[in-house]
DNA sequence: AAGCCAAACTAAATCGTTTACGGAAGATCA
DNA sequence: TGATCTTCCGTAAACGATTTAGTTTGGCTT
């Protein structure tokens, strides 16, 4: 069902059509509900691909999932993410495409996608120090948003950020409050930006303190696994002064520490202390009632939402200064943390 | 860069010059060149929205992500799925389009992305018994691949699938031939084809022996999460005749079984075995080199790309039979199995 | 030399919308 | 009453490719 049959049908032109449907002024009441019960009942619906080309605008919106072909590491936080911002695209009958493509091609798959008229903006993720992709994007004038914020880029951008540093920070004083001086942390990958920031307010929290970073003691892992966790962990627990404490970049990392930990016949809580950052995934629920973990929380599904909203802002009114926004992280307590063994806390 | 100033450019009418980019035989090997070369300087791409309206097709792909509001659960396979799939697209030219609607949603979902002409093809994923989506699909005609297969549709349709009944009753088997007879089932949402396949798995290698299923070793859990784990194996190790082995449906299922056995001073594979159903999801791996537990893989990420290879088939090939694909899972020997303590076991 | 054919190219329609421009009919105003 | 607005609707030209239906050119045949 055309737009030019349903007209013929109604015995109007396909412009009184359109502009009754897209709710333009110039078009009788009378006529308008007609048209609208008539398209209803022959459930027209406008071709996208015609509306696309006629408005030049792509109505899509473009995730790019940089695939690193060596590890073929696909980012956990992923799926929250998308699912956060498919869910304002969907509200705003965007379309939102995914493309996987290998490290290297990821700087054309921008081109293509904008040179093709596929999208109408970006979404970058997992940004690096002093990315290069920002300032691409920039000179190609390709609306982006960024999850996360990228150290060293000398252009200014739009970003959904989350208070990284200040997320360690809070969660190394509060473990320094316990009595802990041996404080390990369990790190992801750093080489981009927001591990940069974490380890940032893990040493500025013990430096406040006049304390300093003991290399033994940070453990920065390609990958958050489970399994990178227990490493960290093993090699924590078996030095001449062991960690009492260890601050994990990712719930599955503190769940790889907990089982070393346990593994040991000690017990999480109460002889090694444990903080995560907790990105509230649908799938890893941090226990149901009473958290397991103590940690800092902080939504990627909502992260997700809000760098959506951004995005179709900047798409649709062009010329707008560079939007910011910063998420505080909520620090949850659990049942991971207590106080240092043989250290008298204070209070 | 237009086809229409490329062509002035070249002092061609856009036909030609459409042709050989596109390379039909009917043009001078030698213009086609010329063409070729002026359009890589210039660096012309087609416009996509201009292709899709000329064709009629729309070279895209859709999956829909159905959301269920109240439990805000995201499926921890999808990403990888995903992965698969859109390398798949990308090799071949067409836009992966993902869609997040709300559960109820989704029928109309589907009608909106085929009749708006969005997509040429839909992937179908979650399929619950008797799907009633299937049905929808056949009628609108729309070309879908299925992952996983829905028992009880009368519809045939094309599938990819892995052999679930057999990864699980040969997981089972394994057990009894370690001499365990206390095999609890920890699986997923049985209201989901996979589950209630898995569990016609377990119990036939039970019955096949002339054991029955205990209802009180069988634990399935609308989500498959650490925490449910962990609660079925704090239940199936107080019973008066504790369980003595595990079947878990996922890893994060086994990790709390494991988190259960070892905080009650065991040791999971000495004192209680586990095996569970791994993805081979890229941020859930089972160990490095050892896998820590015993499990029947099967690559999530591998099914996309063949789910995808079908769709392209179909959409390409209309009119095709319904195309099958049944993988099978490989039962990997971990740590975590062991003879059933207290039972001599076999050979 | 007329006719025919293949090779290489072009003109124009087409896809299904939006939208700039225009026009008829009735209302309002002087 | 005639001029000027509104109101409401229509005509036709975009949008940028593909594709159908020619057209030109030159070589070959007879």
């Amino acid at each position: 069902m055309n737009l030019k049959e349903l007209a013929a049908k109604l015995g109007l032109s396909p412009t009184t059509v359109s502009r009754a449907l897209n709710g333009y002024p110039e078009v009788n009441e009378a006529t308008r509900e007609r048209v609208i019960a008539v398209a209803r009942r022959h459930n027209y619906r406008p071709n996208a691909r015609a509306i696309r080309l006629a408005t030049g605008r792509a109505l899509a919106v473009g995730h790019v999932i940089p695939l690193n072909v060596q590890t073929e590491m696909m980012n956990p936080i992923f799926a929250d993410f998308i699912t956060g911002a498919g869910e304002t695209y969907m509200r705003n009958g965007y379309d939102m495409i995914l493309s996987v493509v290998p490290d290297e091609a990821e700087e054309s798959a921008y081109r293509d996608l904008m040179s093709r008229g596929t999208v109408d903006g970006v979404i970058v993720q997992a940004v690096r120090f002093n990315d290069p992709r920002l300032r691409v994007l920039k000179e190609m004038g390709l609306p982006f948003v960024v999850h996360g914020r990228s150290t060293g880029a000398e252009v200014d951008y739009n970003w959904v950020d989350v208070n990284n540093r200040r997320a360690f920070l809070r969660a190394t004083e509060f473990l320094l409050d316990l009595g802990h001086r041996r404080i390990a942390l369990v790190n992801g990958n750093e080489t981009m930006d927001f591990a940069l920031r974490r380890r940032a307010g893990y040493s500025d929290a013990l430096t406040a303190r006049g304390l300093s970073v003991d290399p033994d003691l940070t453990y920065p892992a390609h990958e958050m696994t489970e399994v990178n966790g227990w490493r960290a962990a093993e090699a924590g627990l078996s030095l001449a002064q062991p960690a009492t404490a260890f601050l994990c970049a990712s719930m599955l990392q503190g769940m790889g520490v907990r089982r070393a930990i346990e593994a040991r016949g000690l017990k999480m809580g109460r002889d090694v202390s444990v903080i995560v950052f907790d990105d509230d995934l649908s799938y890893l629920r941090n226990g149901d009632d009473l958290p397991i973990f103590t940690a800092t929380r902080s939504s990627v599904r909502e992260a997700g939402r809000l760098a959506a909203e951004m995005l179709l802002t900047v798409i649709n009114q062009p010329g707008l200064a560079p939007q910011h926004k910063l998420l505080e992280a909520e620090l949850i307590l659990g049942q991971s943390t207590g106080p240092a063994p043989s250290a008298t806390p204070k209070g």
